[in-house]
DNA sequence: CAAATAGTGTCTCTAAGACAATATCAC
DNA sequence: GTGATATTGTCTTAGAGACACTATTTG
């Protein structure tokens, strides 16, 4: 119950007389992909991808981004990343993850501009179109090597187009993305290895082949087969249901098993 | 490199003809605190402890709150949270973790008002003052409970003062400020579960039983101590020093082991 | 000495890593 | 049959929980 002064107090504020940033959302947004078949008798690589826009506005026009926009008046943060993500690309996530907030003053050309960074999942392959702000919109692969000092860096790659952090100006990404998607795989890589968030990126039934491949693409860790299906069979239930025309032995389908409830 | 065509969109771009939010930092600030001793025979015990202040001017004027305030232009939101901190409270933290941020529509009465919060972390025994925006600066011990539906719930008392949130409105907390702290413990006791982040509560020199001590005070849980000095043996290394007049078999000083570099 | 806390050792159980062996399919 | 992947099982090691026992101090 607000109080008789408090009312008063609120008729007289103006929130015009301070000075305020605007306030942008920002999307690392990640799939684990299949590749193509070598011949009959392989399976596909199962790739991890980060969706980039390229702009199609002033400031970095042209430049590839992070799809991302300017919260708007009666939305939360996290309304404003789906929509801003599918305003700009058409994809709609299965999971959001909350990363931080990018605040450096000089981050951004434009002024005053500051960003809430998130991960978005999305399950599977999923078409994607440039759209609103964006010139165009598209799948990366991701992978990692390690640079002269023995740090972990990413490396972005469409075929097209290559894009290395931290090597030369060309073709790299608009304000501090660069950043931002460093701290969003590594974050990504602790939730998945610790806090069971692997489901996220995969379909409803899935052989424990493309569990650990989604698994090994997102920590960058190998394990054996055998070792990881013994590690994960608590979390998962069988359908009943096999693979076929794979050129080997059919997988069974799993899906994943209710959560307990922890009293 | 900004091109030419970006000079001059910069030039004309006007950030006041769109719509922003105020910003604001919050700062659920929290230290483990040795008690009394019951007698010359008993340790003390340590305890969880919260940083409140209460708030000289409307909205929720009188109420307890989470220290913060508004961001200033040219200052990043972490650089906020600590001077607001230092400003309210006189406090200054050993350690600050992000945590998310807060911005549903209709959280702050005075209009469109967005908060990223954070966990800062004091060590040992501070002495704060309410300054600034705070009429006073408490800290409340931090207790844990299960409510009706068996979800854990936590109660903030100091002596005259008892705060359980979501019981009746009465002595309750200003804005959101409430769900932001319930986040803010589980979280920190997840990094202390599993992030190793103990040694922030603690001083240099420290024994086994106040290391188990504030390791349980953040996490709820407890352990043997023989148990839990065989888990934390590998973190830390005897100083050759020892405790004295404690009533009882002196115990060893340790110290936080430096982190091994991994290549 | 009694009470309280410090510290060591031991038994068991479980999870994880290494690795061997068998199963089944498409061609 | 061959080559690829699926699936099961076994041996070993590391860590965690339970618990018994010894050590040292102050009043």
């Amino acid at each position: 119950m607000l109080k008789e002064t408090e009312k008063e107090f609120l008729k007289g504020y103006d929130q015009s007389k301070y000075e305020r940033p605007s306030v942008t959302a920002d999307s690392v947004t990640l799939t684990v992909r299949r590749g193509e078949r070598r011949s009959f008798r392989y399976d596909p690589e199962n790739k991890l991808r980060l969706l980039l826009i390229r702009r199609k506005n002033h400031p970095y026009k042209g430049c590839w981004a992070l799809p991302g926009g300017f919260l708007e008046p009666g939305e939360s943060i996290e309304e404003c990343v789906l929509r801003e993500l599918y305003e700009e690309t058409g994809a709609k996530p299965s999971a959001l993850f909350p990363l931080g907030m990018y605040s450096k003053p000089g981050r951004d050309p434009r002024g005053w501009i500051i960003s809430e960074a998130f991960v978005t999942v999305i399950r599977g392959d999923t078409e994607v179109r440039g759209g609103d702000d964006a010139e165009d919109a598209r799948w990366f692969d991701v992978s990692f090597f390690k640079d002269g000092n023995g740090r972990r860096k990413f490396r972005l790659e469409d075929g097209e187009t290559v894009i290395t952090p931290d090597e030369g100006e060309s073709d790299s990404l608009a304000f501090d993305h660069a950043r931002i998607i460093s701290d969003a795989l590594s974050m990504i890589a602790e939730r998945v290895r610790h806090g069971g968030h692997i489901y996220e990126f995969l379909p409803d039934k899935f052989t424990f082949a493309e569990l650990q491949a989604s698994y090994e693409a997102l920590t960058g860790e190998t394990e054996q087969s055998s070792n990881f299906r013994r590690k994960m069979s608590a979390q998962v239930e069988p359908t009943g249901q096999f693979t076929s025309g794979s050129g080997h032995r059919p997988a069974e389908l799993y899906r994943r098993k209710d959560k307990e409830t922890d009293i």
